[in-house]
RNA sequence: GCUUCCGUGGCUCAGUUGGUAGAGCAACGCAUUCGUAAUGCGUGGGUCGCCGGUUCAAGUCCGGCCGGGAGCUCCA
C-alpha cells in the first residue's frame, strides 16, 4: 500500500497496518493526524480500507482537526462525564464513528434518556475546565496492572490481547485516564458543539455470545452552526423514510398479522410492476431467458443443494403427506432443475435464465425492517450455466448490467468482494478459482471495492452491491456469486466440442437484490416523488367544477387511451384543496380545466417540476409526457414540503 | 435472538400525583360550484395491542406475551 501525504512525498508499506502503527510512522503529533483517506477521490475510514486490506494503491491523510479525532476526544470527555456520575461504570471501548462516535459502557443500572441529559450537562463542565490532554505510555505488563488497579476489566481484556513487547498507550485528561492508540486534540476546551443522539445494546467485541454493554451515540462539530445543520439533515431524512411515504401514499403496509410479510397497495402494485416490466424489457436485451419454478419443494431437493444442512434455520418447512417439504429461501435449486430439463451442448452457453421468483426466510424478528428486510420477498434473480472460459465475460455482463440500472435511477453505490466462510462446501482449489475470476473481473472493470473476508455464501464467493438509504445506512441489493458447487452437486453436464460431457460453473445474481428492498430504497431516493415513468399515477385531471366535468372526463379518456395513468378528482371541494391533495400525494402532473380550457380545447397544466406550466394543447401535452416516459426521463422535482 | 424505548379512534398526537377518554386531519351528511397548497356547519367512530395481577377504582402501577422503533448480532 502506498501512502501520500499531504505534502506530497510517499510512503510504501508493504502489509496491512493499523492506524496508530501509520500515524507514528508518519507524524510525530499524533494529535493533528485524522484518521481519514482518500481513494480514487472518494473519502473513506481509514481503518475500514485498512481491517480489508485492500488493493489500494493511493490513500491521502488529511490533516489537523479531521473529524474522527475531533470525534474521539469528545467520546473521551462523554466517559469521563459517565465516570464523575457513575463511578462505577467499567468503560470499554469509545472511537469515532461516520458522524458521530460512540462508548459502550457497562453500568451498574441501565441509563435513561434523563441520565444523557446530565452526562450532557457535565461534558459541558468538562470542555469549560479546559483540562490539556496528556499522552503516556507503560510496558504491557505495568499498563495491565495499571488498569486492574483503576477496577477496569474490559481494558485489561483488551491489553492482554495485544503482543508481549507492546508498548501501552494512555490518555489522560484531569482525573480521567484511558486506554487509547489516540489520536486526540490537546485540549477539552476545544470541543463545544456536541450532543449525545442515542442509547442502544452492543455485545462486547461484537460477539452475541458476550455480555451486551449499554451504547452511547454522539456527534460532535468544531462549529454549533455545523451541529444544528447537520441535527436538521437527519429531521429532514427522516421525513423520507420508506416506511412513513409507504403509508402516506398507499403503496405498502405491514401489519401485526404477517410481521416481515408486506402488502402490496394499488399504488405499490403499478410501482412494482413498472420496474418489473423495466427488467424484463433489458433482461430480454441482454440475452435472458425466464422462467418460473414452484415456490414448495421436497426436503430431498434441498438435501442435494446443501440448504437442509446450511439454511435449515431460516427455512420455512411444512409436511405433504407424511413427507418433508421446504418453501424456497433461493431460487438456484428450481433453476438447476430448468436447467437439467434438457440435454445442453456448449453451443447453449452461456445460457442466462431468469426468474423474478418469491422467497420466504425466517429471519430473526429483531432484524425485520420495514421493505428493507423481509421474510417475504421477490428476488429478480437469474442463473447463469457457461463454461470456465466464459466467466470474466460473464460477470463483467452482470455488473455493467447493474451499473446501468444504478445509474437510471441515480443511485450511488459501493461494492464488496466476500470470501470463503467458514460453514461452507467444496474444494479449496474451486473457492481459490472462483475467487480470483471475481477479483480479476473486478479489476478489469476497475471498480473500487473493499474485501469481506469469509462473509460469501457457503457455496462460493460474491461481489455485492450495496446501496444507501435516507440516513445514510446501506443495505446490499445487487450482488453475483460464482458457484461451483451446486453444478457438482447435482450433476449438471453439457456436451463440449469435444463430443465429452463437461461440467458448467455457475453465476446466481441478483440486479434488484429483492424488489421489496429496492423500492424501499427507491421511496426514500425520491422521497416519494417518482419519476412519471414509475409514477403510480402520472397525471390527474382537476375540474374547476362539476360544471367542466365532462369536458374533463374527454381529456382523461384520452390521456388513457394513449396507456398514460392517469385518474379524476371531481369531488366538490374547492380547486386549490384539490391541488394541495395532488402536490402532497407528488403527483407528476395536473391538468385543470375550466370554463377557459372547455371553450378553447386546451388544458392548463400544472407540474411537480416547473409549478404551472400554463395553457396548453392536450396533443402537445401527450407527445412531451409519453417522451418522458418512454426515456424514463429522471426530471428535477422542486416541490416544497 | 439480545439491550433499550414505545403501542390511545383510519392518520398524527394530548390525557396532570390511578377515579372507567379528548383534539386536529381523514370519513360520512348538508350547504357552497368555487381558477392553482386546506370553504363552512353537522354526524358517526375508541373493550386505550393482548392476557393476568395490585387496588374500592387502571389508558395511567406490576408481570407475561404480541407488534413496532433505535442499535447490536445475523443476513445464501
Amino acid at each position: 500500500m502506498i501512502i501520500t501525504l499531504k505534502d506530497g512525498s510517499k510512503k510504501e508499506y508493504k502489509k496491512p497496518m493499523s492506524v496508530f502503527e501509520i500515524a507514528s510512522d508518519i507524524s510525530e503529533n499524533l494529535a493533528r493526524l485524522a484518521c481519514a483517506g482518500e481513494i480514487n477521490g472518494e473519502l473513506v475510514d481509514l481503518r475500514t480500507v485498512i481491517n480489508h486490506d485492500c488493493h489500494l494503491t493511493i490513500l491521502t491523510f488529511h490533516d489537523a482537526g479531521g473529524k474522527d479525532t475531533f470525534r474521539h476526544t469528545t467520546s473521551h470527555i462523554m466517559a469521563q462525564a459517565i465516570k464523575r456520575l457513575y463511578p462505577k461504570t467499567k468503560l470499554a471501548i469509545g472511537p469515532s464513528i461516520t458522524d458521530g462516535f460512540y462508548y459502550d459502557v457497562d453500568c451498574e443500572t441501565p441509563f435513561t434518556n434523563e441520565d444523557l441529559i446530565k452526562i450532557e450537562a457535565e461534558m459541558k463542565k468538562i470542555v469549560k475546565e479546559a483540562l490539556p490532554i496528556i499522552r503516556f505510555t507503560k510496558s504491557r505488563d505495568e499498563a495491565i496492572a495499571f488498569m486492574k488497579e483503576r477496577e477496569e476489566p474490559y481494558k485489561v481484556e483488551l491489553i492482554e490481547e495485544l503482543p508481549e513487547n507492546a508498548v501501552i498507550q494512555f490518555y489522560q485528561q484531569g482525573e480521567f485516564i484511558d486506554l487509547c492508540a489516540g489520536p486526540h486534540l490537546m485540549n477539552t476546551k476545544s470541543i463545544n458543539a456536541f450532543k449525545l443522539t442515542n442509547l442502544a445494546g452492543a455485545y462486547w467485541k461484537g460477539n452475541e455470545k458476550n455480555k451486551m454493554l449499554t451504547r452511547i451515540y454522539g456527534t460532535s462539530f468544531t462549529k454549533k452552526a455545523d451541529l444544528d445543520e447537520y441535527l436538521h439533515r437527519m429531521e429532514e431524512a427522516k421525513k423520507r423514510d420508506h416506511r412513513k411515504l409507504g403509508k402516506e401514499l398507499g403503496l405498502f403496509m405491514l401489519r401485526e398479522e404477517g410481521p416481515g410479510f408486506p402488502f402490496f397497495l394499488p399504488n405499490g402494485m403499478v410501482l412494482k410492476n413498472t420496474l418489473l416490466d423495466y427488467w424484463r424489457e433489458i433482461h430480454t436485451k441482454a440475452g435472458y431467458v425466464e422462467i418460473s419454478t414452484p415456490i414448495i419443494l421436497s426436503r430431498s431437493l434441498w438435501e442435494t443443494s446443501g440448504h437442509w444442512d446450511h439454511y435449515k434455520e431460516n427455512m420455512y418447512t411444512t409436511v405433504i403427506d407424511g413427507q418433508d417439504f421446504a418453501i424456497k429461501p433461493m431460487n438456484c435449486p428450481g433453476g438447476v432443475l430448468a436447467y437439467q430439463a434438457e440435454p445442453h451442448s456448449y453451443r447453449d452457453l452461456p445460457l442466462r435464465m431468469g426468474e423474478l421468483g418469491i422467497a420466504h426466510r425466517h429471519e430473526k424478528s429483531g432484524q425485520l425492517h420495514g421493505l428493507m428486510r423481509v421474510r417475504c420477498f421477490t428476488q429478480d434473480d437469474a442463473h447463469i450455466f457457461m463454461t470456465p472460459d466464459q466467466i470474466r465475460d460473464e460477470i463483467k455482463g452482470v455488473a455493467h448490467l447493474i451499473d446501468n440500472v444504478y445509474q437510471l435511477f441515480g443511485f450511488k453505490y459501493h461494492v464488496e468482494l466476500s470470501t470463503r466462510p467458514q460453514n461452507s462446501i467444496g474444494s479449496d482449489e474451486d473457492w481459490d478459482l472462483a475467487t480470483d475470476a471475481l477479483r480479476n473481473a473486478l479489476d478489469d472493470l476497475q471498480l473500487p471495492y473493499v474485501v469481506n473476508e469469509g462473509d460469501g455464501a457457503f457455496y462460493g464467493p460474491k461481489i455485492d452491491f450495496h446501496l444507501e438509504d435516507s440516513i445514510g445506512r446501506t443495505w446490499q441489493c445487487g450482488t453475483i456469486q460464482l458457484d461451483f458447487q451446486l453444478p457438482l452437486r447435482f450433476h449438471l453436464e453439457y456436451t463440449g466440442s469435444d463430443g465429452e460431457k463437461h461440467r458448467p460453473i455457475m453465476i446466481h445474481r441478483v440486479i434488484f437484490g429483492s424488489i421489496e428492498r429496492f423500492i424501499g430504497i427507491l421511496i426514500e431516493h425520491f422521497a416519494g416523488a417518482f419519476p412519471t415513468w414509475l409514477s403510480p399515477i402520472q397525471v390527474r385531471v382537476l375540474p374547476i367544477s362539476d360544471k367542466y366535468e365532462k369536458y374533463a372526463q374527454t381529456v382523461l379518456q384520452t390521456l388513457k387511451n394513449s396507456g398514460i395513468r392517469a385518474d379524476m378528482d371531481n369531488r366538490t371541494e374547492k380547486i386549490g384543496y384539490r391541488i394541495r391533495e395532488a402536490q402532497l400525494q407528488k403527483l407528476p402532473y395536473m391538468i385543470i380545466v375550466g370554463e377557459k380550457e372547455a371553450n378553447s380545447h386546451t388544458i392548463s397544466v400544472r407540474s411537480r417540476f416547473l409549478g404551472e406550466e400554463g395553457t396548453k394543447d392536450l396533443t402537445s401535452f401527450l407527445a412531451s409526457i409519453k417522451k418522458e416516459i418512454v426515456n424514463r426521463e429522471n426530471r428535477e422535482t422542486n416541490i416544497n414540503n
